[in-house]
DNA sequence: AGCACGCCGACT
DNA sequence: GTCGGCGTGCTC
């Protein structure tokens, strides 16, 4: 009997590959273990077993496997079938899905290495002079990479020269594969073994009487030993003796020490005992007890509860009692919010059951957690984790929490799988039977949507903990403030007055200033020419801590110029305001007071974001002046009041959510306000005051804002009404693209008739030197979304088998928003 | 996606 | 004349 395994490789092709592998192979492998397969004319690949069977490919000759990577599958079936799911709805291949759910460090490839063949002596006047370079360098390292090589030669092509050298024999080339994750050893030491007599210590310490330094260090590891009662790190035990690295090297060479290595965990949590859990409060009690009673009939439940009205101490009940029942715990929450204090807050309840993902996270210590997370170790009860968590092994999940439910950060937009975490994690409780909980203080339309139409439970929180009171927001009018010559820069007097306030009180302030489409731009007084990325359609951004001109969408830069480069003039201008220039301005209006800026220049680093937290924390800064980042998670204790410089340019973007997340963000700023027994205040300054969604913020009116938008998504076809799916064309070419699109389109109108917007070119029409095509598909709830999206794959598919369409890319992308 | 093969323009 | 551009086709 033949037997062979279907397996899937990280690329992004529909099918998966068949090998052939031997009856023991077959009788050793188990579905989800990695094996490391040769794929194409060279290469070596990891794939992860799909299928084993005995059913040989009809048209092609199966080959062999390379190697067997794991003795215990790496993925369990329900991951597999989170996996399946997220290819079919997502429209991606397993591939893609397999890319973004196992950390880096499990995908080996081969790398070609050349070897000198040392049986072969060339002649230089043989070779080339590239040839002879890499001939030569060969004789000092006795392997080269494809990397290496096209270093010494300086340039990209290589490929000719290695082929030159192997025809000659003067060379081999092997593939090599390693592990890429390696363990973490920590060097401990102990005596060695044959002075476990009294009487050969005595000899020992007896012979060290004239080395001082060194018995010291014995010493010092008797007296370390007994008291912790543990193995010795070297570390440790050179701190300790107050000795060096060269006096712990004699005695081991003397033998007089041994040296073992121990292997530990890259993450550890070294926290004290664990705090007990914290006594909910009346309204925190009732919305426990409802999410428990909704739980009986429905898996899903809505927890709306205000800006600090406690959420996380209910999560903290609902964790507890999933861990009695002996499950695993999911914690979900943007990216940002994971730097924060919410990880130490779990971490004092939890101690060292919580374990933590997120991309920050180096391969290696992925690959920990991971394997915590496969053998439902202790230490991985709780994960608190970013978007990717979802994608962990787990076995027996009780609960999902998500919270902060609303953020966009949900959905990942760039590669593929276009996955929106929420919506997954639901699939995957289904999966495990398990519950999930959805948490905001500002709810997405869809979510409460769904609790409308009781396919979710829902539960509401009121009040906020400790009866604080919501903050008071007001709202500015900035036009009339100009108009009135009352304006100092962007602050109005207003704000300048309750600033001067709060500060001489001693209490904190934030300000906040939404960067999206609104950066400071250049622009020539003369004639009015603003410098352009040469990539994008975009203008550039101009960046003071370094002087430079920025793109956001490319990463192009330059230095600022000191002409107009249209028309020679010399006064440039620069226009818009971020968040520097209102930090400049801060500066100068307070000039007594600590200024602190945060955004992603300020918190880039490991610890960027950290840094700038702990000081407004310490409050050694009295002003922060920051971006979206601020609403994320955070919870300042003396903060009275937040301002916004400029609520405008968020509604007007065009995007049918914009009038939603401007709700949403200006709520979650103004929840930073007034976070102890005092009330916050919140200002916002805009010019059209009288805008509803602003009308609705001031009065903390989600119902209202909910009604009304949804009304406007009946109207105009939109989510959570219709679902959609969005498909971009790119390409360096504009008129392939067009031709393209054009095409596109009309073939999907023959299926869905007006259901079809577009093409359109997108504000920003082209990005990295590709030119972009956007085409919408609005698929009423009734209509198969199964259906509709077959019918999708198809006019795909005849589309990328027209030859002159064939170099186009096309981004499929399911709820785009 | 990568990678090889193959055909065409711009330089030592 | 070669180098290197990228269009095309294929991967068990």
């Amino acid at each position: 009997m033949n037997y062979f395994i279907d397996i899937i490789l990280p690329i992004p092709l529909e099918k998966l590959f068949t090998y052939s592998i031997t009856a023991s192979e077959a009788d050793f492998l188990k579905v989800g273990s990695r094996v490391s397969v040769p794929f194409g004319k060279s290469k070596i690949y990891t794939g992860i077993v799909y299928r084993i069977h005995t059913n040989a490919p009809q048209v092609y000759e199966a080959k062999d496997i390379h190697q067997i990577l794991d003795e215990q599958p790496i993925v369990n079936a329900k991951q597999i079938q989170l996996w399946e799911w997220i290819a079919s709805y997502y429209l991606c291949t397993m591939g893609d899905v397999m890319r973004a759910a196992l950390p880096n460090a499990f995908i080996l490839e081969s790398e070609t290495v050349i070897i000198l063949n040392t049986n072969k002596t060339l002649n230089d006047s043989e070779l080339k002079d590239d040839d002879f370079l890499v001939y030569e360098a060969l004789h000092h390292q006795s392997s080269l990479k494809i990397h290496d090589i096209a270093n010494i030669l300086d340039k990209k092509n290589v490929l000719p020269v290695i082929k030159r050298l192997l025809d000659k024999d003067a060379v081999f080339v092997e593939e090599e594969i390693y592990e890429k994750y390696k363990p973490k050893l920590v060097r401990y030491v102990k005596l060695h073994s044959r002075f476990a007599s009294e009487k050969a210590l005595q000899t020992l310490l007896n012979d060290l009487k004239r080395a001082p330094k060194q018995s010291q260090v014995v010493l010092t590891l008797f007296s370390v030993s007994a008291k912790t009662k543990k193995p010795v790190k070297v570390s440790d035990l050179i701190d300790e003796s107050d000795a060096s690295h060269a006096i712990v090297k004699t005695l081991i060479d003397k033998s007089i020490l041994e040296e073992y290595y121990i292997q530990t965990d890259r993450v550890q949590y070294s926290g004290d005992d664990n705090e007990v859990s914290k006594v909910l409060n009346e309204f925190q009690t009732i919305a426990l007890q409802e999410i428990k009673e909704s739980f009986k009939n429905q898996n899903i439940a809505l927890l709306h509860g205000v800006t600090s009205s406690g959420k996380t101490e209910v999560y903290v009940k609902l964790i507890e009692d999933t861990l009695a029942l002996g499950k695993q715990v999911l914690y979900l929450l943007p990216e940002i919010a994971l730097t924060t204090q919410l990880v130490t807050r779990l971490q004092n309840y939890f101690g060292e059951q919580v374990a933590i993902y997120h991309s920050k996270y180096s391969s290696q210590e992925r690959v920990e957690v991971w394997n915590h997370v496969l053998e439902n170790n202790s230490k991985a009860q709780i994960v608190l984790g970013a978007r990717s968590s979802i994608f962990l092994p787990f076995d027996n999940l009780g609960l999902i929490i998500v919270d902060e439910e609303h953020e966009q950060s949900f959905k990942q937009f760039d590669p593929a799988p276009r996955y929106h975490a929420r919506d997954t994690a639901i699939v995957l409780a289904n999966i495990h039977h398990s519950k999930t909980l959805l948490g905001s203080a500002t709810p997405s339309l869809e979510s409460y949507f769904n609790a409308q139409q009781n396919k979710y439970g829902l539960v509401e929180i009121n009040m906020r903990y400790n009866n604080v009171l919501m903050p008071d927001i007001e709202l500015v009018d900035i036009k009339d403030k100009h108009k009135r010559k009352l304006m100092k820069g962007h602050f109005s007097d207003r704000l300048i007055d309750d600033m001067t306030e709060a500060l001489s009180e001693g209490q904190q302030i934030i300000l906040f200033q939404n960067r999206r489409g609104f950066s400071p731009i250049v622009e020539c007084n003369t004639c009015g020419h603003s410098p352009q990325c040469p990539n994008c359609d975009v203008s550039l951004t101009y960046h003071q801590y370094r002087d430079q001109l920025r793109c956001h969408y490319c990463g192009y830069h330059t230095v600022m110029l000191k002409n107009c480069s249209a028309c020679g003039s010399v006064e440039l201008d620069s226009k818009g305001f971020g968040t520097e220039q209102i930090e400049e301005e801060v500066k100068i209006l307070f000039p007594d007071y600590k200024v602190a800026r945060m955004d992603l220049d300020t918190t880039r680093g490991k610890y960027g974001y950290e840094k700038i937290i702990t000081a407004f924390e310490q409050q050694e800064v009295d002003i922060l002046v920051g971006t979206q980042m601020l609403t994320k998670g955070l919870d300042f204790r003396n903060v009275k009041l937040v301002g916004v410089l400029n609520a405008d340019n968020m509604l007007n973007f065009p995007d049918f959510r914009a009038h939603e997340r401007s709700f949403q963000l200006l709520l979650q700023v103004s929840g930073r306000a007034g976070r102890t027994d005092d009330r916050g205040k919140v200002l916002i300054q805009t010019y059209n005051p009288y805008h509803t969604i602003l009308q609705q913020v001031s009065t903390n009116d989600y119902m209202g804002m909910y009604k009304e938008q949804m009304n406007e998504r009946y109207n105009y076809k939109y989510p959570p009404i219709y679902k959609q799916i969005k498909i971009t064309l790119k390409h360096k070419d504009y008129n392939k693209v067009d031709m393209g699109s054009i095409w596109y389109a009309k073939s999907l109108r023959q299926i869905f008739g007006d259901a079809i917007l577009g093409p359109e070119s997108p504000p920003i029409g082209r990005i990295r030197n590709q030119f972009h095509k956007n085409i919408l598909i609005k698929i009423p709830k009734k209509q198969s979304l199964s259906k509709t999206k077959e019918a999708v794959i198809k006019v795909n598919n005849s589309f990328l088998s027209i030859k002159e369409f064939r170099s186009v890319k096309v981004i499929l992308n399911v709820d785009n928003f």
